[in-house]
DNA sequence: GATGAATGAGTCTTCATTCAT
DNA sequence: GATGAATGAAGACTCATTCAT
């Protein structure tokens, strides 16, 4: 069977995604990731102009589905609670349910090195942004009471980003989905949401 | 002027802060650190045993400091409200007033690789306690509504920890200590800590 | 032309070879090996180990060489002293046709660092066994004088040994194989080899 | 007690023979020599040129000893058999009693490099001297049978230097003194002398 | 398009030697 | 004379990237 180009790029930005949990984006080496894919070192370059593309466009990429998930999510939500709640869950599992990108996205991604966060902060921007029209409405609607939208967002994206850090590098294998309600508690009381009727 | 061993080592911490900040760990050379702190590049080595001692220390020494800036300021608190305002206060300014610092925790120290890791979570935990003891001390007295603690302690650090970074990827210049009180009131309510009278 | 694997293994130890007699095993860098062989310093790395291994495999492939051909030289030779004297005279044809060898091996195998002296006991071993194999069956069909064979082998090996470095350390371009006959009725005469008829 | 100019040259020499012995010439820290020595790495430097300059004055010093001892053994011989034992003797009894200068003189001394070969190759020629003289001096008052004086000495310091390191190198304790006679024997009958009556 | 052998620039670390005290 | 902290040149080895097949 012939991998389409697609197949191909896809099965090197899941290699890489693997790799980079494992080894950290400096440790591991390109010969690595073209192993677990399957393909020669040389074949890599053919998809990719140089490793740094590989973890902008894995970035890229799988933040792209992560926020169609969510958005696809929140349609269905009425109440500002429920659609915090979307988020949280949403995060959550991705999270749970990839590890390799948990470790990549939590850690590997807050270099130091300025051409690597430049690429990463678009995709990411659109999260917050997500994040912040949510906020928005909740309190066009009067569900949330008046306050910095921006703040307001550092805080919910910090508390998920903290707890899934937390969970990732526990040792005891700890449900983070135990955590979404607790945590959802905490913001809807700080962002005033009313109770849970 | 004789520089004591003292002196010098601080010298090669200083240098190095400022160098992991610029290039990130892994990219930036041992010889930058020597040049930035007036040293031979085998004088490094009279003090740290390689490269990955240097950031080890690095965080052990300024964490240690923080930690010990944040406890001194609790000691003239009397509610949990300005407890956490200590923290909140204490955090931003740390890393207003040491931006290379700043740089170095909030982002070089995500690092995927597990020596490095592990060696950095010990003072980090250190900070993580003292937190938890604050919220724990507010719902003995009655001034935090009963809430996991730990979950609790990953609000308040993730969302100190998401406006720094957010601050330190900024473009422009804001000023971080002006979301003291915002955050405060998000905390404070998340936490249903008394208003403040 | 593409040079084959075989060929460019072969080419690096012949480098090597060159290199180590020239310099001396520590003294001489990798860097230059890579040279003389005509390849990049990272290729030696896709062939040996490390530089250790090149010494290390040097010996191994031209002390079996060495020995194949002394193996053969003996099965046409019908006494004990034809025997010997082909020891003698293709072991010092062996250095005189690539001195490059002689070098490595008289002066600089003998190193006091035990990994190295490790590996190369074993091809020398083979040598060792091979001329106490020679006396012993001399002794069995008695044209040689019943004495320690360990001893015996000793003085034997020693003496060529000797006259190599000798003649290696030596300004002047002597003959070393005019010694050949010397050393034969010497080393005859002390085995109480039969005069030679 | 104040250890005068001579004795703490002595020391130093001392300690590097050993220091050689265990990790080799170039693996040899001069650092390793001052700690064994007992003085500061700087105090080395006046007492000695640089590092070569250790190894070659040890061998000077030690072989000049050596030699002196054989030709004072020497001079209460009557014959040549007993000249030789007493060199062979010497040779050995020196090399048991002083294991560390064993290593040196066997592995070690055997250098490519050239300028390090140079300084060695003076001591040494003083003592294949004396064997030479020995032989020559056999020869005339008809002890030994007309021979070529070099390969004869060849014969014989290869022998000794050949026993030497196997039983440097041998990993059981063999008593090297044991093979005096058994090499003398060998020897003897190659030089054709006459039995011992 | 795919391969993987070859490349060679780049860096951490060692250690002989110096020199201010 | 003695010290030992400091120096900085040197080199083994790695690995992202290329390119002939």
């Amino acid at each position: 069977m012939i991998a389409s180009r697609e197949e191909k790029f896809q099965r090197i930005l899941d290699a890489a995604t693997e790799a980079f949990a494992e080894s950290g984006y400096y440790q591991c080496q390109v010969s690595k990731i073209a192993r677990l894919a399957g393909v020669a070192d040389g074949t890599i370059y053919l998809y990719f102009k140089n490793k740094e593309e590989i973890l902008i466009r894995l970035f890229e990429v799988r933040m792209g589905h992560f926020i169609d998930r969510i958005r696809s999510g929140l349609e269905s939500c009425e109440t500002t609670r429920m659609r915090l709640r979307t988020i949280i869950q949403t995060h959550f599992s991705n999270m749970v349910n990839d590890r390799s990108l948990a470790v990549v996205t939590q850690l590997e991604l807050r270099q130091s090195d300025p051409s690597l966060r430049a690429a990463i902060s678009g995709p990411l921007r659109d999260y917050f942004r997500l994040i912040e029209e949510v906020i928005q409405e909740g309190i066009e609607c009067q569900e949330v009471t008046p306050i910095n939208i921006k703040v307001a967002r550092q805080m919910i994206f910090g508390t998920l980003d903290e707890a899934t850090t937390d969970w990732l590098l526990a040792r005891t294998e700890r449900n983070l989905l135990d955590e979404v309600d607790p945590i959802l508690e905490l913001l809807a009381r700080a962002l005033c949401l009313p109770e849970k009727e």
